[in-house]
DNA sequence: GCGCTCATGTAAAAAGTTACATGATTTC
DNA sequence: GAAATCATGTAACTTTTTACATGAGCGC
């Protein structure tokens, strides 16, 4: 049991999935590929951690629906009771920035401008999921916090999260092109 | 040629380093394990992007001090003039938040108080590190940037962006932690 | 004496990415 | 007709972590 493992338990709690769609539920908080995803799930599954069902689909292909069984259940509740291990991040950007007066300031400047594109498109992408959220009713009209007994607790402070995130790093872009040379 | 062999000529585009000292230089922003970097210099210094050597030391053990050659200062600003990679981060709370209504208010407390402790340790390396950079000089006293053609711009925006990184994580820890039901 | 820092390395295991493989439906 | 999405899987490879290995000096 790795932290993909309980990544994928952590999905399942809220509902059941295919593996397809787990894989991209998983990427904001722990990008992985399919190929890493399903062999995970078959040995999850021969666990009994999850268990599956087929469901055929007459438009798509046919899928597996995973859900968590009671040994999964159990097995997130013992995880989320340890702490947690420390965030890693890892970003080319920042390298190149350490040794960014080896480049022109026009070299600088097209890395920083496809960083805040970058950034501003996924702040749109957050909005966007934010609205959806609140249209659909997962989250109160009226700007306060589901309670922190509901399912929605955890997307909720998860969305504000990457909110917050993103336009920090969208200020912090804006103010070091604001350092660079100014072309001419 | 990979990210971490990049991270390791932009370090030494600043000084030359043992591979202990890139380590824990390389530490912040991109992790890496002594047992990574070691083969990895022996290889760069094979295909001749770095060049060594031994530095005997009395109070201390004998090191291998690295240096960038020609090619390697060459590679870098190939590498430069391509666009970066995006950022990735793996973060096992943002999981836990995602199911969290699977622990009780007092596991959750623990599991965020913990993460801003975290936090505000950070802030204070930071805030440390900025200080020093001030008081070496390295940095102007004023306040401003140092130019852009200064080796020390690229610290000087990397020092900012973790400060305003780590600043915005606790907001949103202590903001998370505001909407938890109140222990009694 | 015990643990920490400095210092370098190798070996094995785990985690993650890329490529190979297939195939229907839908959208441009 | 080409590309994208949904859907699942395996194989090969790269990257990263953990463990094994050694050893001197320093502070408590």
């Amino acid at each position: 049991m790795n932290t993909l493992s309980y990544g994928l338990l952590s999905i399942l709690a809220q509902s059941s999935f295919s593996g397809y769609d787990l894989m991209l539920r998983l990427q904001p908080f722990w990008p992985a590929k399919h190929s890493q995803i399903y062999p995970l799930l078959a040995s999850l599954e021969k666990e009994e951690y999850v268990s599956y069902e087929h469901v055929a689909q007459s438009d798509k292909p046919d899928k597996k629906v995973y859900s968590l069984t009671d040994k999964g259940k159990q097995a997130l509740r013992d995880w989320l009771s340890e702490p947690a291990a420390e965030p890693v991040t890892r970003d080319e950007l920042m390298l190149k920035a350490y040794c960014l007066s080896n480049t022109d300031p026009e070299g600088a400047r097209r890395l920083f401008s496809a960083r805040l594109e970058y950034y501003r498109k996924r702040l749109r992408q957050h909005e966007d999921k934010a609205a959806l959220l609140r249209e659909r009713g997962e989250f109160p009209m009226n700007g306060e916090a589901p309670p922190f007994e509901s399912i929605r607790f955890g997307s909720y402070i998860l969305v504000e999260k990457a909110l917050r995130t993103t336009r920090s790093n969208i200020e912090w872009t804006e103010w070091a092109l604001s350092l660079l040379p100014l072309p001419e």
